[in-house]
DNA sequence: CCACCCCCTGGTATAAATATACCTGTCAGT
DNA sequence: ACTGACAGGTATATTTATACCAGGGGGTGG
């Protein structure tokens, strides 16, 4: 195999890190972020829900921008696998 | 166009990027980081000498962890063109 | 001097994934 | 009825992540 698929906890992964991107825009206009972050609304929404589980740094660099929310915090929701905090 | 050849700014982005993650690996072996990461020591130095100028977000974020080097750091190197900054 | 090892570079090759576009359809608000 | 946000499906060029190769320098030990 010359790549890996994705494992499951990077699947679940990128839809916690969807999920804090889509309430970040809370009523913001997905167009309209899109365009400022210099991504298709598609490619946005595909993120948001979680069908690009792990998309290009550049990507969330700019989109983190846009929504104002900093990196670190995206960074813990993508490495924090709630069943593991959960785990006591 | 189904999906946009990168642009020079990202390869260039990429560049320092790799330039960055590279010094802060200073004297670490290549191969203990790469594993530490968990991504292969040919990825890794890929990253570092900016043949794959924009790694996934997953990517990244694990790196910044085993280096030590904070998330912000790197999105400032990621998105500040130095020929910007010198255009005083 | 030669062998060995490690770090590094750059090339080729390939499965999996991103980023984009288009389409169908649902649901809420006006 | 119309519009806009949203979900999910298909399709495709480009890119990632991985692996392998041949080789260049810089040490250290024979």
């Amino acid at each position: 195999m010359v790549r890996h698929p994705l494992a499951p906890e990077q699947i679940e992964a990128g839809r916690r890190l969807g999920a804090a991107l889509r309430s970040a825009r809370a009523g913001r206009s997905p167009v309209e972020v899109a365009l400022a972050a210099e991504i298709s609304p598609e490619t946005l929404r595909k993120i948001e829900t979680g069908r690009l589980p792990t998309p290009a740094f550049g990507t969330i660099v700019r989109l983190s921008e846009v929504l104002g929310v900093p990196l670190s915090e995206l960074a813990i929701v993508w490495r924090t696998d709630p069943a593991l905090s959960k785990a006591s």
